[in-house]
DNA sequence: AGAATAAAGTCCGAAAACGGCCAGACAAGG
DNA sequence: CCTTGTCTGGCCGTTTTCGGACTTTATTCT
C-alpha cells in the first residue's frame, strides 16, 4: 500500500511516497516532472519521518549523505544509472559523459541523460550533480533554478575543474 | 514581464524592449538583425521614457553619454566585450584588434567582431565606434549606412588617426 | 488483445562551419 | 618607391550539425 506525505523545503513543497519496500518517489510540485498522489494512495503525515528528518538536515547544510531505505523503480538500465549516481560524492559534479563511462557504456550519453531525467528520487539520488561536459547545467526535472540552488548549497560550483 | 515600444529616429524606427531589470534590446526594423516583439511581450507606449528622451537628444547632437538602466544579456565573453565597448568615448573610434587587446585577449579579434555583431543595445552601447584597423567600416547590424550616419553625427570620421 | 516493429524524443558531446578581423606577402600601377 | 588592392593563413567564441544509445509512444500486424 502506497503512502505519501509532503515536506516543505527551501526549493518548494516536496511530495514523498513509498511503501513497505522503502521510499519510491520524491517529486517537485511544479514543472514538467510534477506528480500528484494517485487516488489509491493514502496520506500519512507521520510517514517517512526519517527521510523528512534527513532532508531537512541536508537543506540546513548539516548532512552530506543519506541513509534511507529506498526502492526506486525503473528499467535495468535506469537502475544501473541510479546506482552510479549514488557514488558521486557531496559537493562534486560529473558530466553525463563521465557517468556513461562509469557504467561502461561510453557512448550512451543521451540515454544517461534521459535516465537522469526520470530519476524518481531526486536529491537523495543526486542527479543534480551531473552537468554538461562544457559546464552548463543543461536540465533538471524540478527546473534549472532548483538544480542551481542545490549545487550552491553543496558549494559544488566552486569545485569545478 | 517584457514590455516594448517604438521610437522614430533619423535612422529609422527603433524597437526598444526590456523589463524591470532594465533595457534589454534595441533593434532596427530592417536588416538581418531586425527583431520582432515576441507574442508574450506587451506593448507600452509610455515605457522607457528616459531612454527615448536620451536617444532623441543624442540624435539631435545634444547628448554625448547615456545614463540608463540597462540589462544586456549574453555569454560571459560577450558581456566582457560590451563592457569594454562602453569605455570608448563619444566621437572616437577603435579597431577590433584594439578592443581585443583591451580585454586581454589579443588574439580573439574575430570573436570580438562576432560579439559586436550581437550587441543587443546598439547606439547606447557604441558598437558603431569599432571599425577595421585599416579604417574600413566593415559591418553593422542595422546596415552600414546607419553606422556611417552615427559616426558622422559624432563627427568621428574626422578624428581618425 | 498482445506481440512485434517503427518512429520520436531525450537533462549529450565532439567536430565542423561561421563571422562586422588582421598581419603579411605579393602584384600592379602610378 | 610607395601606395592600393587582392589573397592567405591563422585566430577564437559561438552556433549548427550530426551521430549515437536507449526508452517511450505509436502503429501495424496475427
Amino acid at each position: 500500500m502506497m503512502r505519501f506525505c509532503y515536506l516543505d523545503t527551501d526549493i518548494g513543497r516536496l511530495l514523498l511516497a513509498g511503501d513497505a519496500d522503502g521510499l519510491k518517489l520524491i517529486s517537485f510540485p511544479k514543472g514538467k516532472m510534477a506528480q500528484q498522489p494517485k487516488p489509491n494512495w493514502q496520506e500519512d503525515r507521520q510517514a517517512f519521518d526519517q527521510a523528512k528528518q534527513q532532508l531537512s538536515e541536508y537543506f540546513a547544510g548539516q548532512r552530506k549523505e543519506f541513509d534511507l531505505k529506498i526502492a526506486p523503480q525503473g528499467t535495468a538500465f535506469q537502475l544501473e544509472v541510479l546506482q552510479a549516481l549514488q557514488t558521486i560524492p557531496y559537493g562534486q559534479t560529473r558530466s553525463y559523459a563521465e557517468l556513461a563511462r562509469s557504467i561502461d557504456r561510453p557512448k550512451a550519453v543521451r540515454a544517461v541523460g534521459a535516465a537522469n531525467g526520470r530519476n524518481p528520487l531526486p536529491i537523495v539520488i543526486p542527479c543534480h550533480r551531473v552537468i554538461g561536459s562544457n559546464g552548463s547545467l543543461t536540465g533538471f526535472g524540478g527546473g534549472l533554478a532548483a538544480k542551481k540552488a542545490l549545487l550552491e548549497l553543496e558549494n559544488a560550483l566552486a569545485n569545478m575543474p
